[in-house]
DNA sequence: AAGGCTTTGGATAGCGCTATCCTAACGTTA
DNA sequence: TAACGTTAGGATAGCGCTATCCAAAGCCTT
């Protein structure tokens, strides 16, 4: 008695045996033709390229995953994508990633260490070939899994000297210290600050700010005004209303976010405060509309798509077992002087 | 002599097979107590979990995914991220999949269906459980893989009537219609289109005003100003220019999103147009900052986060094999009357 | 008490691909 | 010509997990 044929689990799907059978190649030689590897012969390629794309082959992510012990995805993990300057940043890196057959995967952290980890372990589970993060600031948990998993990783948005730490970014405090020193220029002495949501990269601003102030002697720590609520125009417009009640001498104000910043411009438009004349506004990272503004916006440009691309760069030579020519990359910042300064 | 083992790739990674031994039962039973499948013994579960969790297993997911011939992945494409539409919609759709172990993957089309094909053709080998697709507009051959791929979907923000498909949004005809007569019930007579990217929405709801306007015998094509350029700020405030200079007599513009029409409401002041009296102004989506302008913005609030919600909820029961108990899920709109009509 | 049904756990065999080892078939060198 | 490298293609055996088939054990029936 013929013994039944019972397990097959055949998905359908045109698999890497169909094309060798059609080209009339071993599995493993398709494999290596398809992959570009060592020596296979230029005519027996042509075939079995052929053979793949008149079957519609596309090669099954999981099972090369599994075979190879890695993959071709990358996560890229970002606070938000509320604030247009990590969808900047997310652009660039697909334009780069993309073209060299790397699928970049976004994570969203919310500003929550906890969160991040969570992602993270999801994400290192995929064996992904590459990491991009943002900054610097997350649990120790999830600094030793990235560590212990050997994936190449890149930090975006801040710098640090550590050795075997790659990173793309500027000086948030120099940047900080920078449009700070312009508002004194202008010939302001009460120099206020007010951030939102007080991550860590704000809070470098900050310092930057603060140290500012001091070496002029016009440092006043009741002229700061923090929020840990999450930036918006709304909120940037309730605080620079605060502001102008509860410090009636304030004569500029230096914005974390130009979200903010817009939002305090909208409301001294409508509370008839003048800006420049009677306060001055500054605000962070250039963000689209700020040179709309009434009086256009003062402001940081921060070069959030060079830094997507030059990260995605670095982590592309990493992947290839290259060791890019530097460890950290600053790509500095521009002061964009506008009128509301 | 001993045969030296010679083929080892083991990865060094925590297998099922590690949590079995620890917890003294079969891998197969070990993977069934962790899946909660059917009837695993309490105790048994409870000693395999507990093994797991000792020894921080992380099942793989391509392993997984081979095997059971489907991922956890849950493929969500959408146009763009710069459009805080898009965003929020994204974070409702990755509140509601994650509880449930799906893992959303952003896909970004830029509005091109091109790009969309090649997006989808690589998501779809990943073998998803899932797929949330923005709109009805794509290329054929798109349409044919995700039929062909039996993979449920969920379309969201547009509405359809045809059968077997699911979607979730609202009317943007209705919308653009509802905004039109808001504008004519003001007095308005000489009412202007202002749209940019002119993607199939922005259309709809192109239709939708010149609907109202023929009812009202008000319709003059050259007060429509479309240009396929990205919607932005500045872009808005460009076209509102425009117009203010070749149709002067025009005396209200509807925006086909809030970000144009802020870019409107900026430049009105810069160049002392008086809104409302001169000109009212309307936009569409009520983004954020809308309710921040001078004067504040009347919009359409589109549903956006519910619309993720509602997709996601009707793509859990497709995933899971139950059939929803509507086709087409209407969220509807409402409109935001302020200071700018 | 025997037959039939329903659990519950396990053995086995893949999923589709690639790492690893092997073996011819060629040069090369002395 | 024999010994030795070098390729180019293939055979084999997994990667880690789960679908599928089995078998033993428990529970009802009649």
């Amino acid at each position: 008695m013929e013994p039944t044929e019972r397990k097959r689990r055949h998905s359908g799907r045109t698999t890497l045996t169909d094309v060798a059978l059609a080209a009339e190649v071993s599995p493993i030689t398709a494999s290596r033709a398809l992959r570009g590897e060592r020596g296979v012969a230029a005519d027996l390629v042509e075939r079995v390229k052929r053979a793949a794309e008149q079957l519609g082959y596309v090669p099954d992510p999981a099972a090369r995953a599994l075979a190879s012990q890695r993959s071709t995805q990358v996560p890229v993990l970002v606070p938000l994508l509320s604030n247009a300057l990590f969808v900047d940043v997310l652009e660039a890196v697909h334009h780069t990633l993309l073209p060299h057959g790397y699928q970049p995967l976004i994570g969203v952290t919310h500003y929550e260490p906890q969160e991040e980890e969570q992602l993270l372990r999801s994400y290192l589970a995929h064996r992904p070939a590459g990491l991009l993060l943002t900054g610097f600031d997350r649990t120790e948990a999830a600094r030793q899994m990235v560590a212990a998993s050997g994936v190449p990783c890149v930090y975006l948005m801040e710098l640090t000297q550590a050795r075997n730490v790659f990173c793309v970014g500027f000086s948030q405090l120099d940047a900080g210290h920078a449009i700070t020193e312009h508002l004194i220029g202008r010939g302001r002495r009460r120099i206020a600050f007010v951030a939102a949501q007080l991550d860590p990269r704000t809070m470098q601003r900050a310092e930057g700010y603060r140290r500012c102030l001091r070496q002029h002697g016009l440092y006043d720590a009741r002229l700061e005004l923090l929020s840990p609520q999450a930036s918006s125009m709304r909120l940037g417009g309730e605080l620079f209303e605060d502001l102008l009640r509860t410090r009636a001498d304030v004569d500029a104000v230096l914005f974390c976010n130009d979200d903010l910043a817009q939002g305090g411009l909208l409301t001294a438009l409508r509370l008839g405060v003048n800006v420049p004349d009677r306060i001055a506004v500054a605000g962070f990272n250039d963000l689209s509309g700020s040179d709309q503004m009434v009086p256009p916006l003062t402001t940081v440009r921060t070069p959030r798509s060079a830094i997507g691309e030059s990260g995605a760069q670095m982590l592309l030579d990493l992947m290839r077992g290259q060791v890019p020519v530097r460890n950290s990359v600053d790509l500095g910042f521009e002061l964009t002087v506008r009128g509301s300064s």
